[in-house]
DNA sequence: AATGAAAGCGGTTAAAG
DNA sequence: CTTTAACCGCTTTCATT
């Protein structure tokens, strides 16, 4: 039988950058729980754990999975407090702006930096121990700075973690 | 010998919520390697694979470690842009308000929710396609609904990963 | 590209120091 | 709390389809 240009079947295999759908079952499940067996994955979708495991392989190799890291709570770790800022730099010193862009992601208490266009040039996520160690980190590390301009600090109430959905695996 | 109160023993224990420097060793390592196999882990930090194995389960226990997570790249699975969305609420429709913030996690493109303090209420780390793609997403999810009052959308030109200092980890 | 078998290595638990 | 020891199960490779 005949296949159409539009058949389901062609877009499985074309459409989601090259995925299919077994390989977006497994990054479901190594998204939830990265430490779950190779043997349990190749179970829970349906394959053999020589190919699960050659599957999973080469989406790390193709940078589909960059890593598998464990997920800290700061509070558990003394960081009870955590903040967003905002960070305008000053539009003269190209040399001090990419310095303080190397520097951003080292300094301590950055969960991560997002660099952004817009009013703000720089957004860090923060985790530190109290109120006193936040305005420490901003005294210290940011107004000080050459390349700095302006900074606005927001205290974070809650951080929700999006569900996978926000990463197009939805089923 | 006598051991005087502020002796650097001391604070190695009472320091730091309760962790020890072995178990910043396995946090350090987890966190950026959450596959690594408990055996060369126990090695890392000098101690035999099944201590190793009962601290990392201690540590999981006592909500240290929250869970173990793939990492993966957007770009790869097709969501070539990303951006931050400042959204305020109108503030007097506290249901409305519920409605939002239980709904926000799940919708599609939604990395993470940041709860804030401050002139914004929600920070919306987004994922999308393209710029349609954005497009749709403000004015599907969030401009029409009742509890947004006002959104600001900017594009993250780069999200770089704080290093381990950040959660208080470095040696 | 997927599989199954086989060999080696790691995870996991129990008992003892 | 840590270790040693032993068992079971998983990872990994490779020949085969």
């Amino acid at each position: 039988m005949p296949v159409p240009p539009n058949d389901a079947r062609r877009e499985v295999a074309t459409d989601r950058a090259g995925l299919d759908e077994v390989d977006r079952a497994i990054l479901r499940i190594l998204a939830e729980d990265a430490r779950l067996a190779n043997n349990a994955i190749a179970d829970r979708v349906g394959i053999a754990p020589s190919t699960c495991h050659a599957r999973i392989r080469a989406l790390r190799e193709r940078g589909v999975v960059r890593g598998f890291h464990a997920d800290l709570d700061p509070a558990a770790l003394g960081l009870g407090l955590q903040a967003m800022i905002a960070v305008q730099l000053s539009a003269h010193t190209k040399q001090q702006i990419e310095a303080f862009v190397r520097d951003v992601p080292r300094l301590p208490g950055v969960v991560s930096a997002f660099h952004v266009a817009g009013a703000d040039d720089y957004l860090l996520h923060v985790a530190v121990r109290d109120s006193d160690a936040l305005r420490d980190f901003v005294l210290d590390h940011l107004t000080g700075h050459p390349a700095v301009r302006h900074t606005e600090t927001s205290l974070i109430f809650a951080h929700l973690p999006g569900t996978l959905t926000g990463l197009g695996l939805a089923d």
